[in-house]
DNA sequence: GCCGTTTTCGGCCCGACTGTTTTCAGTCG
């Protein structure tokens, strides 16, 4: 089953294009130079995705996506159906399949990984890597035409990264690039030439998971900003140097590129780098209409003569605004719209941070037994910190206590005197209230993992899926909108289940769950929790376009947690939502009034 | 092969850096 499933992930679809495109460089590079472009930015587009192109082939819906276009879409449909798509099959009988193993490791192209093959015949895909690698050692590949001593020893040295797992796949949760970034920031302020320090690219867009972490300083020294940053203590190697950029690993694997632009010439700098690649061409064929040529250096009139200097902004909003564009928030630059909606100043007001006014999903330590784990820190110490955090509520949702270990009668029990407790402390505490919720698991066969009295104990649940992940669709659908029927089930948790870098999710109809959503005025959740940030960016986006509400929670199980709301309000941002579509920026009476009707 | 506020034909973002060259090809973002 499983090899089925991968073969059709968007990764592996992802990687089939880029093969694709690879092949066309390789064999008629002339002939096929849009082909091979218009593949590489297909292959680009899925990989991005976090909707499954398999999903929405199933859902009629695999005309939906801009960049692949009816050619491409035939043959996708061919593969879903048969197994194979001929076209491709084809043309990848001119090109060893050893070639597009090697494309896997950094600082190998097509051009490369081809030459290298065809000139020691090494036909093996599953022994070609450590074959180019002996290869290498032997001094063979230095007396190649367009190879020499040094590139020999960059091979070596790449490939040994790469069975280390620095490869081009490999990437980081968000909220770990984040702080890896952050300490490299502190660092890089301590220079005097150092007027200002940005995160660039899909960390600063809060893209849920961050491969390079790029960075920008606006210093009128950039030799000086450079070496500064070359000699930061936990750098293992550098890539690259120029006048303006360079490119470290660092120790523990991850790899940094920073940008330095004096900063009058900041702005356009900060745009570039931010992306993403797909909306910096949107953007540029945008300004070409206006006879606009935009780089990272500023904005140039569009002419024959390259000697035209520039138009420099210090800021961003000066760049867009000179080709006629709001200024854009870094999250919604994925080429989803954005610039139309920015040329007509109809750009959402994105939810922010400050406007959440609660958090509805913690697990404190109160002793309850719970089916899964549980959480590390009181509920006092928990209200005392929301309450620096502004909120006026907290949902304390521990996990429903185990079926299998308690009788009906001792569950209620020990609902019971957790209800008790929990309104002891709202009698004691004016500032933050207190709300008796239970996150509640919803069983293979539809029913809650709690019945009859226990909800007289409880203000409302959370419901989710924690077991039996391999249950087909259909069924799924039907088992988390039975479980989500229930009158006190108020919120469906980390709706898709899915572990970022870990495992994909269990498979749902999302047109299903939305429509009844809305129609029931429940809502879905977007779970904060660094591998989760669950519900997916785009459809949370889909599901808005339903007029569902959500709810943005952490998932604490520690205090220290609650501060890991600014990922799932960046989560919402991506999906375009504003604080009228998160029920958790309501104010507590109003909230309250959602809760118990 | 994709796409549409000059278009269903005729265009297709813009530049940095490295290594191998002696003016450029390849890779990357």
């Amino acid at each position: 089953m499983m090899s089925k499933m991968t073969k059709f992930e968007n990764h592996s679809i992802a990687k089939l294009l880029r093969n694709v495109a690879a092949t066309y460089a390789i064999t008629n590079p002339k002939k096929f130079y849009f082909q091979m472009i218009a593949y590489q930015k297909a292959s680009d587009i899925v990989e991005g995705m976090t909707v499954q192109v398999y999903d929405l082939w199933k859902e009629n819906k695999i005309d939906q996506i801009p960049g692949i276009g009816k050619t491409m879409q035939e043959h996708l449909i061919e593969l879903f159906t048969t197994g194979k798509a001929t076209h491709f099959e084809n043309i990848f009988k001119e090109v060893p399949e050893s070639v597009f193993i090697l494309l896997d490791i950094p600082t190998f192209g097509p051009k490369k990984a081809y030459k290298l093959v065809k000139e020691f015949n090494l036909i093996n895909p599953k022994t070609v890597i450590s074959d180019v690698k002996n290869i290498a050692k032997k001094g063979e590949i230095a007396k190649l035409e367009g190879f020499g001593e040094k590139s020999q020893t960059d091979i070596i040295r790449s490939i040994d990264e790469f069975k280390k797992g620095a490869g081009k796949t490999t990437r980081m949760v968000l909220p770990y690039a984040s702080e890896i970034a952050e300490k490299l920031i502190n660092y890089l302020k301590e220079n005097k030439d150092i007027k200002q320090v940005n995160t660039l690219g899909s960390l600063r867009r809060m893209r849920s998971t961050v491969g390079d972490l790029d960075i920008s300083v606006a210093s009128s020294n950039p030799k000086s900003a450079i070496s500064h940053f070359l000699a930061y203590p936990y750098v293992s190697r550098k890539i690259e140097e120029g006048p303006t950029t360079a490119s470290v690993l660092l120790n523990g694997g991850a790899q940094v590129d920073l940008m330095v632009q004096p900063p009058d010439a900041y702005g356009a700098l900060l745009q570039h780098f931010t992306g993403s690649k797909a909306h910096n061409i949107k953007l540029r064929e945008f300004a070409l209409k206006k006879n606009l040529s935009l780089s990272e250096y500023g904005i140039r009139p569009k002419t024959n003569k390259s000697n035209d200097v520039a138009k420099h902004f210090d800021t961003e909003e000066k760049f867009y605004n000179a080709i006629g564009l709001d200024w854009i928030p870094p999250e919604l630059r994925e080429d989803t719209g954005e610039v139309e909606f920015a040329s007509k100043h109809s750009l959402p007001t994105l939810v922010e941070l400050k406007n959440i006014k609660g958090d509805l999903h913690i697990h404190s330590s109160y002793p309850i037994e719970p089916s899964h784990d549980m959480g590390n820190s009181t509920m006092e110490t928990m209200l005392t910190l929301g309450k620096k955090l502004g909120y006026e509520y907290i949902g304390f949702s521990e996990h429903n206590p185990s079926s299998s270990k308690h009788t009906k009668t001792q569950v209620n029990t020990i609902l019971k005197k957790r209800f008790e407790f929990i309104e002891q402390l709202n009698s004691s505490n004016k500032y933050i209230r207190a709300l008796s919720l239970l996150e509640t698991d919803i069983l293979p066969s539809g029913k809650l993992a709690i019945d009859g009295e226990a909800f007289d104990y409880l203000d409302a649940i959370l419901v989710s899926i924690h077991s039996v992940f391999s249950m087909n669709k259909k069924e799924m659908t039907k088992r988390v909108l039975e479980g989500l029927s229930h009158k006190k089930a108020k919120i469906l948790t980390h709706p898709t289940g899915r572990l970022l870098t870990t495992r994909p999710g269990y498979e749902l109809d999302f047109d299903e769950i939305f429509t009844f959503c809305k129609k029931f005025n429940k809502a879905i959740e977007i779970n904060s929790w660094p591998q989760r940030l669950d519900l997916p960016d785009t459809l949370v986006k889909e599901a808005i376009s339903y007029g569902v509400q959500f709810v943005i929670n952490t998932d604490s199980h520690d205090a220290t947690h609650m501060n890991l709301m600014k990922y799932g309000v960046s989560v919402a941002r991506r999906g375009w939502a504003t604080k009228h579509d998160i029920l958790n920026t309501l104010p507590y009476n109003k909230l309250i009034e959602w809760i118990r009707n």
